[in-house]
DNA sequence: CGTATCCTAAGACACTTGTCCCAGAAGGTC
DNA sequence: GACCTTCTGGGACAAGTGTCTTAGGATACG
């Protein structure tokens, strides 16, 4: 066993990002919750077809990222991990890549590169300041 | 302008970080450099050969992102994009899929999962303060 | 000149990704 | 039972990536 999670490929995230909205789906439900949100295909442009949501769904699985599981006529598919938990890999990667393993770096990118908005910036600031608090040593005398 | 960038693999851009780093290189310099970092292929694991580096840089003027010129034995390459567009681009990236496009949720993760240096928090701190006095009407009384 | 070096050019090759077609099986309908 | 409809299964195929081999040109050195 060595890595199973050779970061996943755009043309999968979309696919797994609906099974989390909805929590499980059927191929034809991915495909058509894809189209409603109006999902194009990188190279060709235009909606997937069936079969492509189909092959996408099995390499999910494969990857072991989704189950499936067989009801009535056809298998519905259940992410067996949390966005989190991609989110986290991704975003170590990038870090890694282009941050020299900093998270701050990143966030300080962030911050001076793309303006966000007024009640993030409020959040960050809480939840910093919330941070500092715990890590700093209770400054006793 | 559109995209001539489909987004630069994982092996391109350990190359370019060397260019980055270094300002310039030929093939050989970069190779080193990256033996001399401990770099190792994703595949196989262990240090690229000669030609792998050329194939990279070969594939790295292709897409423009280096320039090369030729100087007595070998060629030099120069990186002809700064390291700050593919950050920005990468970022872009993540953030339209993975966070709805909101550069704050990606902040707020960063925050609230990966513990980051003091120092960065710090600064992070006072650009946030800063960047709120100026979008802030001066309510100077 | 002959040989050891280092460089480039060209292409090979396997695996991954993006995308789809088609032949059947399973179930419903009259 | 003959027919749809919807699914699954099993490819197929072009591009993109990761990695390397091989052949050949230029340089350097005794």
């Amino acid at each position: 066993m060595a890595k199973q999670s050779p970061s996943i490929p755009d043309s999968e995230l979309d696919v797994l990002k609906v099974l989390w909205d909805r929590g499980r789906g059927t191929v034809r439900e991915v495909l058509d919750a894809l189209k409603a949100a109006g999902h194009l295909g990188k190279i060709k442009g235009k909606p997937w077809s069936y079969a492509t949501v189909a092959t996408l769904l099995d390499r999910l699985e494969q990857r072991g990222l989704v189950s499936s599981d067989r009801r009535e006529l056809a298998f519905v598919y259940t992410p067996t991990v949390a966005e989190q938990d991609v989110r986290r890999e991704r975003i170590g990667h990038l870090v890694d890549k282009l941050y020299e393993g900093e998270p701050g770096l990143l966030v300080l990118h962030l911050l001076q590169q793309h303006r966000l908005a007024p009640e993030h910036a409020k959040e960050v600031r809480a939840l910093l300041e919330r941070l500092d608090a715990e890590s700093e040593p209770p400054a006793r005398g």
